[in-house]
DNA sequence: GTTAGCACTCAATTGAGAAGAGTGCTAATG
DNA sequence: CATTAGCACTCTTCTCAATTGAGTGCTAAC
């Protein structure tokens, strides 16, 4: 347990040295306006703060630098969020006013205006399809052997996907078919309907239409899950901005891993709700070792839709980027909301 | 007129410098086994070769860089494309033969092979609508006064946009409209959709519906021309691995450019068919002066479909680039007719 | 418990000298 | 007369040592 004395000297350290990216010194505390303590003072905390781990030191004559150890305290015990700015909402506002006619524009908006407000670098994934449920289902032939199944889900989103037509398959059984997928489907939530299929339309269907088995594989094959769900990166330029990264060696390994979209999405699975904070090596991955990664989820109705998140360097202005992200989240929830309606 | 002794020491010089990304001395060029000239020599050629405006020199001591004059003569009159390498023909292949299940993968995927191949960043613009033709078209109703517009063109490429409802319009009138579209307009190119929407079907609708103009004007907003083309980006991180960008500030000038899209989509506007190269600043944009950018457009029938680009620093392979460029827009125009069958 | 004082450490900066690569010019050469 | 050897000269880059300065840790005094 630190002392009240300690908090407010790990928090002048972590905060000096996220705004100015230089090991901090003993001398530069003791003389903020707060602080009432000599150099040497601080210096004893100093050397307390470093045995338990939570300070650093390049090198015995630079000052101290906050650990992984060190940011995770501020991040959990010291930080205060403080809310956003005016001037941010403002922008934010005059974001989301533009027009938007795509589900998909709402997710890309919301990344940009993240990376702009922040100088960092945002992920977000977009909502995946099988949170929302389905409005209309449809196969339409482009020849013989190949049609473009159609899928409209009730948040207006559509999905496609080309379906390879088995030999031999009758094109009134297809269609006999999808009329009945659409008088019973409707409305159910993807993430029941490979069961409802099996379930209540396999028999059903096995009276009426000759070689169900293979016509089910192809309802299947259109309505399976997408595998990846959509990234969307805005201001992967913005780590070059970064003094740590002035290192054209060190940034590539990151811009690298930032232009794996399958990558940045397991960096996000094992996002929960709310917000998540991971510090430097609390991320798995090698390349994102001195990064942080802030996520929050957003929601509908209480079921987590996707994420939005930011990737800076541990010295990233935490209270700034967590207010963000938990108030766009729930700006992209009620923007989400009133699509639905 | 240069003579053919100065098109080989050009020739030379420009190689030697793609190759090290050091300016290149006279001894160099003198060592190498085609060359049986004394340093002096070359270097009096040298010197008239820089007065003629074709090389450079970084200061007096150096050896010299070629010019944008220099790289434009060499791409115009020495260089020797000299075909796409077996082993770059093999990994082209096996990275198309995967399933590609949307026309976009086609894209996706020759976009990605290009970087990994070239080691620069390639930039591929997708095909735009206008030059396929109407297979399908179709308003899925979503609530009293939002649907979606769906539109299938002949390639399987599946466009949608939200579309409003007027106040008061009659579901069934758009029924009957979507119906007489489907009857008129299949087949029509998108070239020529709005025309024939105009002069055949408005007068006819004019006659059974009510309000036809209202309508007419949703049906235009669904079948409008998307704005930008998509615009598909790969290796982006490939531009920090050139010495020229170790300066990170120069490096960023040039992401932050390939991060907006529609910059990027300008870029391309002026390029006619064929191959085309853009050196240093030939470039209109300020921040890829120190870039030369090749382009190629992929066609289907005669008729441009789309463009396929390459980004790199002045000091690029250009024959190498120029080659596989033209390898591989034809690989696309082939994968695309078998997807137009 | 706090602080002034001081010796000490180490990175960063500076400057001088040496090395090296390459040029331009002149004079000799076949 | 084109070519080339020779040489002085230029300019960058590298190296090395000295200097500077920020910051520490420790001790002793308050």
């Amino acid at each position: 347990m630190l002392s009240e004395r300690q908090k407010m000297i790990l928090t002048a350290i972590v905060d000096d040295y996220i705004r100015s990216a230089e090991p901090v010194g003993s001398r530069s505390i003791s003389k903020r306006a707060d602080v009432s303590f000599s150099p040497a003072t601080i210096r004893n905390e100093m050397a307390d703060l470093e045995e338990l781990g939570y300070l650093e030191q390049p090198h015995t004559s630079a000052g101290r630098v906050p650990s992984n150890k060190g940011y995770r305290y501020y991040v959990d015990h010291l930080v205060t969020p403080g809310g956003v700015q005016e001037e941010d909402v403002r922008r934010i506002r005059s974001f989301f006013a533009e027009k938007m006619t795509h589900w998909e524009d709402v997710i890309g908006h919301a990344s940009t205006i993240l990376s702009q407000l922040t100088n960092y670098t945002s992920i977000v994934l977009g909502p995946e399809m099988f949170t929302t449920s389905l409005k209309h289902f449809q196969l339409v032939q482009l020849n013989e052997h190949s049609a473009v199944a159609i899928i409209v889900t009730n948040t207006g989103h559509v999905e496609h996907r080309p379906v390879t037509i088995p030999e031999g398959i009758e094109i009134h059984d297809l269609e006999k078919m999808v009329r009945m997928l659409n008088d019973k489907l409707i409305g159910v939530p993807f993430i029941r309907v490979k069961s409802v299929l099996h379930s209540e339309i396999a028999s059903e269907l096995a009276r009426y239409v000759d070689r169900c088995e293979e016509i089910l594989n192809v309802l299947e094959q259109s309505l399976a899950d997408q595998k990846d769900p959509r990234v969307y990166l805005s201001g992967a330029a913005n780590m070059l901005s970064q003094p740590e990264f002035k290192d054209v060696d060190k940034a590539k390994n990151i811009l690298d891993v930032l232009e794996e979209t399958t990558k940045l999405s397991q960096l996000f699975s094992s996002a929960p709700g709310g917000i998540q904070v991971k510090i430097g090596t609390e991320n798995t991955m090698e390349a994102i070792n001195q990064c942080s990664l802030i996520t929050a989820t957003y929601t509908l109705d209480g079921q987590s839709l996707g994420t939005i998140g930011i990737l800076g360097p541990t010295r990233m202005e935490y209270g700034k980027v967590i207010s963000l992200l938990d108030y766009l989240s729930q700006d992209i929830a009620v923007l989400m909301s009133r699509w639905y309606k």
